[in-house]
DNA sequence: CCGTTGCTTTTTGAATGCAAAAATCACTAT
DNA sequence: ATAGTGATTTTTGCATTCAAAAAGCAACGG
């Protein structure tokens, strides 16, 4: 795996990779407050690596810095979120469109065949392999699209991290659907169909998210 | 000046702002390494406070870093000038749009009176003035939105730093118009007219860039 | 019972020290 | 000259230290 040469590359983005992965994975909870010394004696190092990672990580908006207080979770309200979806729909849409646009035939076939095995009928297991499969799908998208930017942007400031959250996707029948009509669009090589279906499916879910935070007023904090 | 309050607030803002201007005013040219030492020095403080400006800068991709060499000024090519420039077509796309949708009506008589003082013949000194007007209306632009991850992506990867280089300005006269027009739109409250508008006048300033690279080859090493 | 005050402990911010890697330079041999 | 080699200097990476700020806590008074 990656990680693993990180680990012998580079101290640095071993430490990085490994805290990014444990705030994905709520080891530590939003809004938590991340002290130095506790982190250093977990990972078996001292303060100064520790700082730079927590230093970049504030940088990507995944931690939030107080000074003279310490770096915590970010905790994201309502308006945060919705931001990032606001966000993600004329990223993935530029994504999609660049896509039709650019990417060699070959890559296509490939995104073409993304959700093949999610043609009969769902199960548990499926259900959770798709959460998975779609983060991969927007992933590729937005490598395919060639631009850099767009890559680094969706790996800061938790846009990921957050978009694929338990608890907030739709039901996979309805967003296959829509992932299956961006993929014709891209085989097409409809760039203007290809973004505006991107933009849709990203609209969907911001609504979704909403209606959900009104109902529940979310079982978060 | 906020720079001010920074400096009293927190040495780590401080000399985070400072940095990142003297960047910007290539007081440390493109592709230079920046010398822990030399900076410390340089602002008469230890290595410690300055490797974590380097590492925030860094996140932000204005700078460079490779294990054990140290940190770079970081040097665009034409893909990656063109990556903004893909980016903020968007980017700016959604700000007009959502500035026409959500901005008060105070807000927008502002933004209505922004290129009030260019109506007239243009002198040099006109379109000095003119440079940091515009970098001003698409910031203003970006704030009215209500979306700070906007705000905060602009600040970050270099975008606003690139943009308003010297050299790669279209002449006011083409861009004025197109301000205009915009301004027009979000006044009119008619969203996607603006949110097209912006994006066809972030594209006309990216063929400008491809036009002079061709040309000149740039004159940027 | 709650809030205030002052003392103790914890935690952060920044400087310093030191080992290891990289860059520089001088010297040699081709 | 040029390329290659080894010694010297510089620079980075990390640990440690210490002062200053913040958090925690206990005694006190309302």
């Amino acid at each position: 795996m990656s990680q693993f040469d990180d680990t012998f590359e580079d101290l640095n983005s071993y430490l990085y990779n490994r805290l990014k992965q444990e705030i994905w994975n709520q080891v530590y909870q939003h809004g938590t407050k991340l002290r130095q010394e506790h982190l250093a004696k977990e990972y078996g190092v001292s303060r100064t690596p520790i700082l730079r990672v927590l230093e970049r990580l504030t940088a990507e908006n995944i931690l939030e810095y107080v000074p003279r207080r310490g770096f915590f979770v970010k905790r994201l309200s309502l308006d945060e979120m919705l931001n990032i979806f606001a966000l993600r729909e004329v990223l993935d849409g530029a994504a999609a469109k660049a896509c039709a646009l650019h990417a060699s035939d070959e890559d296509i076939e490939e995104i073409r065949q993304f959700f093949a095995k999610f043609q009969g009928k769902w199960s548990s297991d499926l259900e959770q392999e798709y959460v998975i499969v779609d983060q991969q799908f927007h992933s590729r998208l937005t490598k395919l699209s060639g631009n850099k930017l767009l890559q680094e942007i969706n790996d800061s400031f938790s846009i990921n991290q957050f978009s694929y959250q338990k608890g907030l996707m739709r039901p996979p029948i309805e967003t296959l659907a829509e992932h299956q009509s961006i993929i014709h669009a891209i085989v097409e090589r409809d760039p203007l169909k290809a973004q505006l279906l991107a933009m849709e499916h990203i609209q969907k879910s911001m609504e979704n998210i909403r209606l959900r935070f009104d109902e529940h007023k979310f079982p978060n904090r």
